[in-house]
DNA sequence: GGGTACATGTAACTGGTTACATGATTGT
DNA sequence: ACAATCATGTAACCAGTTACATGTACCC
């Protein structure tokens, strides 16, 4: 039930539609979180019923501009506040390392030489998005440039782990 | 579907029963892929019923001993080779971040900080863990090695990004 | 005899994905 | 006029979790 808190975190942010909810899922959040479109409208009907959003306006073709309640902020904050870090338990990227004796020795390396390539242009794509993007000192822009900062960690870390793991092969594999 | 690669890896590198596998999910295989009981039973039945794998000897208190087929090993190459090495979407930790303006200044930092200290622990965890076996030069050790690696320098990315992000709203956020 | 570990299974529910379905407004 | 975009919704299905339910074998 995180999406619940998703949707209301940007509904903290700023009000918006179904619609636009779901371009800012496909953009700014795409690192953190996602969401189907089929997904979002369902959620936001349940939150409605809930009063935790408000159709604070509506538009042509239907359209329905939500905002946040207050009872809605007072659960997204204590969302944030229950403390429960977690590492993720599950990475199919590393399922495949761990089963990676099944193949021949050329193709594990050609394995962990992909992954390290592709980190690599997750690492390019992020640095291009920090470039764009013209930070200020809101809230939205500090703690996104945490998360940013993050994902680029995150992709140095994998692709110099990769390159390290794809030479441990070569020497101890052939 | 991965749940059914993970259980073909298993049974790929030895055989056993919906209970062996469980203790295995739940110890080796931890920080790479989870399974729950009821999970594992209904996905092993589904495995026999596609012949991916086979009951190759029975025990008792029902003891039914699965072996992977041929088919079965088919079926595990051909996901290890099929390439599409994709990060993860969705981090619960990292959305939070994303909205903690929403808290206090203190409040946030507190999350960083907690969140520095858990990815310390984990990687004591690991590091431990990788004192306690005894490596040798099977498949098995050398790719689980290479994926416990993987989570040390998780672990290390992790607490060092939360140390500095605590220290950014430290100074911007006083 | 009794506790622990072994061993399997089912049911109800929640979260997420894919596909289908429909229609209004705007810009050219 | 017509294409693109805006805009919402539903149905069927798959994956995963929690809880319930049951019984056997082994060791002391």
């Amino acid at each position: 039930m995180t999406l619940r808190h998703a949707v209301l975190g940007l509904l903290a942010e700023s009000p918006g539609s179904g619609y636009d909810l779901l371009k800012r899922f496909e953009s700014a959040m795409g690192l953190v979180w996602t969401a189907t479109q089929s997904q979002l409208y369902g959620e936001l009907g349940k939150l409605e019923k809930s009063s935790l959003i408000e159709v604070a306006a509506e538009g042509p073709r239907g359209r329905k501009e939500y905002a946040i309640t207050p009872s809605g902020r007072e659960v997204l904050r204590s969302w944030l506040l229950e403390e429960r870090p977690v590492a993720p338990r599950r990475n199919e990227m590393l399922l495949r390392v761990y089963f990676l004796g099944e193949v021949s020795p050329e193709q594990a390396r050609g394995f962990l030489t992909a992954n390290a390539e592709s980190a690599r242009g997750l690492g390019e794509e992020l640095a291009r998005v920090e470039q764009a993007v013209d930070w200020d000192d809101s809230d939205a822009s500090v703690f996104g440039r945490l998360a940013l900062e993050w994902g680029k960690r995150y992709a140095a870390m994998e692709r110099e782990w990769a390159e390290w793991a794809a030479e441990v092969v070569r020497s101890e594999r052939g």
